[in-house]
DNA sequence: CTGCTCTCTGCAACCGATTGCAGTCATGCT
DNA sequence: AGCATGACTGCAATCGGTTGCAGAGAGCAG
């Protein structure tokens, strides 16, 4: 059972002081030691199959070029993608992701939290973010290197990457105006959550600005982005205005319940009424029917976040003094505020819009 | 700043030297320390918010807590629910998963097993595995302690969870002869892969059994498990056997393929060729037509590799000797052998499943 | 030739927890 | 009362890198 090298080993076998070792083998020491000796341990070190210890480099340093991931659920198809795009840039740079799911449980992901914490991690990118949330105030008072991930926080605390939804929306409902829709209705996701409320927004800006009447254009909102409470507001939505020929929902899973209860109802989609989608998840396009959806970049939106959070970490390099912040401008007069970065999306039209029907529907 | 309390800010608070404050923490040395002293040390603890500091403390023991987990990729839909059933039984044991993605690709498998090693993991549980698999060989002769998830290599090696698939194959193969069918293909999964061999011997051993001459009963062989190869294979199949009035695809992937070219054929699912998935993943019963499929406990499969290789790890406490062999039966002449865990499976039918039509398609 | 600077390397402390060993003290037994 | 036993607790070493400090030696200017 022969025990890993050390770096003992990797001096010895190149006939140095550990020191002069760790120098080599750390680019940024390496200016400090002379080439041929740089060579030599590093060869020693190759021979060997040297690999630092992780546990003891972090204690010296503080640092574990580890961050912490929190998203809600990773069964829910949005954030595998988002996952994989940090898992790229963070390996990349030798860093590890620790993925931890919440399950939108606030109790739970305050355990996750101070596990990771404890685990020394060096920064967190969230993407369970209410709107008003806690912990995140708590963490930025403490000082914790954070990047929001989708949702953000109605304070700018921390920096943020989501998607352009405000111009996704946009897109949606200008769709469905061209093919003539005149009732359209909003299925919302939760209005805690930033992306539900600025879809919400977005929405009723869109269809106002298109001379629709509020009573044409209802808003029903979704318990949660999930089939489940999908289907529940649908059926309020069909009860309550029948004569709706259009429903954009807050997401894809949300649709996919809307879809569940016009099926239920006999109502076909697109014929009697078309259903738009957000997101774009994995495996939309084969839906019954494959459904007409916002697309949104979900890998480059993990990648990007990322590569906010190494940045921010470099920066503040181990002084553990990193607020998350950067600057709106170099102005003197610019406040220190925290940069979001919006990733443009598309309209994916598919089979689940089409024009109105002359007579069907008309409330 | 205030810095983290160590555990020397506890002991002082407690008014006891560190090592005491050590043994009051960890309750497998609790008992040798009295009760009165225990209580102190750990409301100061309480008072101070203290944590553990991992990395100190993998440095001593020499063990991290954390196991390295390797998938092909989390955006294929299988591997969410195993890990998500990974992390639950993980976390609750106080360890952490170390999720990473290798693509299929041996050369990327290898780095990251190297980068994780180098992160003291204290084990592995691999989804990665090819029938022959230089890596895992490898680590097997180290004496890394390994569990392997949903695929075996041909070696029993290490102890694997897998679901029933002989079992789950003869399930699908009995649905379609009961509805009347005699030509029954197969789109087979990599033969490359456990999964794959298996339910493909499983599907002949089954026609056979029913008396469906071989040249009936094809087997087409499909790249990967993934719709793109599906598609291709599909193709190969429709064209070389076109009488084939049923076909079972070695994964809901592969048959999600062999849909669009059935509809890109002008065929119709199931009323011209009926079709069996395997595994069940989420939203199969979102497809045109709801597909019939081999329903695979993902999440399961996920908890019980993860508890097995618990409980390895803890049998092999800190020796680093644990060869992940377990003991068939306690008889003196049972020899060390990989245990392997088969889940039940179940078939679900839905909608792509049919009586064969009187006239259509017969060869 | 002297003295200075600069480059390279070694020494040793340090990060924070764990643990073998030994010492103290009280208790029980004879 | 004397001694053995056992329960607690403290001491100090240790895990494996990193890094401030200092010393050695070379090169160069005066």
């Amino acid at each position: 059972m022969s025990k890993r090298p050390t770096i003992a080993d990797v001096a010895r076998l190149a006939g140095v002081h550990k020191a002069t070792a760790s120098r080599a083998l750390n680019p940024e020491a390496d200016a400090r030691v002379s080439a041929a000796t740089a060579r030599r341990v590093r060869t020693a070190a190759q021979e060997l199959g040297f690999t630092p210890n992780t546990a003891a480099r972090s204690l010296r340093t503080n640092r574990s070029s580890t961050v912490g991931v929190l998203i809600p659920d990773l069964t829910n198809p949005l954030f595998p993608p988002m996952a994989r795009g940090i898992e790229e840039v963070l390996t990349r740079r030798g860093y590890t992701a620790l993925l931890a799911n919440t399950d939108n449980d606030q109790a739970k992901e305050r355990t996750r939290f101070e596990a990771l914490r404890g685990r020394q991690v060096d920064g967190f990118i969230v993407a369970t973010a209410q709107r008003e949330h806690a912990l995140l105030a708590q963490a930025h008072a403490q000082g914790v290197p954070v990047v929001l991930l989708s949702r953000g926080t109605d304070l700018p605390m921390f920096p943020l990457v989501a998607a352009d939804d405000a111009t996704g929306m946009e897109l949606a409902v200008r769709h469905l105006l061209e093919l003539g829709h005149r009732s359209i209705a909003h299925l919302a996701g939760p209005q805690t959550l930033s992306t539900g409320a600025i879809r919400t927004r977005a929405f009723q800006q869109a269809v106002r600005a298109a001379g629709v009447a509020a009573d044409r254009a209802p808003v029903l909102v979704s318990e949660a982005y999930s089939v489940r409470a999908g289907e529940q507001a649908a059926r309020e939505l069909l009860d309550r205005h029948p004569g709706s020929t259009a429903i954009v929902a807050g997401n894809d899973l949300i649709a996919l319940g809307a879809l569940h209860v016009l099926r239920e109802r006999g109502l076909r989609c697109p014929q009697d009424v078309s259903l738009v989608g957000y997101n774009d998840m994995q495996f939309a396009d084969e839906f019954q029917p494959p459904l007409t959806t916002v697309h949104v970049p979900h890998l480059e939106l993990g990648a990007e976040a990322a590569r906010l959070l190494l940045e921010q970490l470099e920066r503040s390099d181990g002084q553990g003094a990193g607020q998350g912040l950067g600057r709106a401008g170099a102005g003197p007069a610019a406040v220190a505020v925290a940069k979001t970065v919006l990733l443009p999306v598309r309209l994916v039209v598919r089979d689940s819009t089409a024009a109105p029907q002359a007579g069907s529907e008309a409330g």
